[in-house]
DNA sequence: ATTTAATATCGTAATATTGCAATATAAATA
DNA sequence: TATTTATATTGCAATATTACGATATTAAAT
């Protein structure tokens, strides 16, 4: 049906999964990879960053606004735009506690 | 058009996106925190444990599996499935650049 | 050889995503 | 005020994803 049940799963798992879908797309990792690579907010330029249209470039930044892994705020007639911390907080845990689980536990048969 | 312009990006990026893509969804997250639980591998009743149907968690199977985030090995007549660490460790690998670029750089202007 | 059990594949309906042209909006500047 | 510049929204076509019933496959057990 093309729709997720999103109901029978846990608020966690959502979550999560919003976060990991916000990246799930070449062109917004793209977009957090210059964000980090000009280690600044940066304003307006990122259409001309990426090989796409700008409306396209909108939609992006939205969703990874949406999502919670960038901020965007009204700089004059620009926007500046930057990383959010707190949401890459959250999937870094995720990726923590996998890797402590591996380390410790090894055993794997596959 | 529905078709993401894969060719225009880096096949790093890429391949990140695919990675975070494939766990975009509740039910995957659950299957992973699943493995991760029983701490071992598990032959089978993954279907048991999610709340959708079995061709349904067996397409989300599959993807993780494409995905190259758990591993499937024949065991009998079921199978045997569980994480598959180096998928893990290139996420980890991109969320710890973030996390460094962060710790380093408190440039926040948002 | 049949039956059973576990898993995969096919087909299909409902919905979501991707991309862009056209257009709207909103602030800065002339 | 009119124009320019930067960004967002709308509308739509192409494609992808999600979900599941029906069915196929495969190996073990009877």
């Amino acid at each position: 049906m093309g729709i997720t049940k999103t109901d029978r799963f846990t608020e966690q798992q959502n979550k999560l999964a919003i976060l990991a879908k916000a990246l799930g797309h070449p062109a917004r990792i793209a977009i957090i990879e210059y964000l980090l690579k000009v280690d600044t907010c940066i304003c307006g330029d990122i259409v001309n960053e990426l090989p796409l249209a700008q409306p396209t470039v909108s939609q992006h930044l939205k969703e990874l606004k949406n999502a919670g892994l960038i901020k965007g705020n009204f700089e004059g007639n620009s926007i500046c735009y930057c990383i959010n911390e707190s949401g890459f907080e959250k999937i870094k845990g995720f990726f923590q506690n996998i890797s402590n689980h591996l380390d410790k536990n090894k055993k794997q048969c596959c």
